[in-house]
DNA sequence: TTGAATCTTCTATTCAAATAGACGAATTCT
DNA sequence: AGAATTCGTCTATTTGAATAGAAGATTCAA
């Protein structure tokens, strides 16, 4: 079975690839992947790389495709998939559940801009209109 | 230095010890926390959970009080300062520091009640009003 | 075409979190 | 008081993530 969650490692290097992904720079060589790591702080071998790149292969957090003598990787979860899961996680982890906990945390976190808190109104109002559904 | 996060077991030791706070069951000895780890799933032998207290009692995120021949030991990080760091991190790890992306992975992570929803548009609103205040 | 460079696979090693046994001290029970 | 129980300290052991070296294969460059 593929476990759920990414390790840390592994979470960076799926940042790594999604932003990638974003830019247009999407099946990435092993070597740019151990560039974008190290631009970000995390200086590695180039076999520890490879290999962490394995065990996504196997957890089918990536897919490869091979080339000349090489693969060139890209994500295969999304960030927003990967995102749910993590903030379910967190959840349960530390809000007991609470969704408005989260919030109130998220809201106090940072000094997030004006923009973002205008642009989260508007989202609630999205989901809030959405909600007559009934199950 | 204390480390600044806790790791999984202490936070689940600290959700008992917050959990045990709300419910006036503060000072708790090691005997019912264990207890409470079992219930939710988690059985330990006595000796690990006090190993893991100890470690936690270095990094300060408990304190405890000599009792008998035991010690009795309750939350010294709150839930919200714990929440909000989590949250800083996941902000980072997963969502690119986009909070907007970490709120909507919020929105769709289950099926969030109507008055989680209302609730939550209220703290926007709140958050929003006393935006005022330039850096 | 052969020596250098590149890349993978395979196989450790390291490190921190998690786990708990052995032992001894304090408490309680009868 | 003596036996049984409870509890903490100290000291491993286990486990999985992170890390990377050795060795072999492919590609490239002169």
């Amino acid at each position: 079975m593929s476990r759920l969650f990414p390790t840390e490692l592994e979470l960076m290097i799926l940042n790594v690839l999604w932003q990638a992904a974003g830019d247009g720079e999407s099946p990435m060589p092993v070597r740019e992947v151990r560039q974008k790591l190290a631009e970000a702080g995390r200086e590695l071998a180039h076999t520890s790389v490879i290999t962490t790149l394995n065990v996504m292969l196997d957890k089918k957090f990536v897919v490869r495709t091979a080339r000349k003598n090489s693969y060139l990787f890209r994500a295969k979860v999304t960030r927003e998939a990967v995102g749910k899961k993590e903030v379910g996680k967190l959840l349960d982890r530390v809000f007991a559940g609470s969704a408005e906990s989260l919030m109130q945390a998220l809201l106090s976190a940072d000094d997030i801009d004006p923009e973002s808190i205008a642009e989260m109104k508007r989202m609630i109002a999205e989901a809030s209109k959405k909600q007559g559904k009934r199950k």
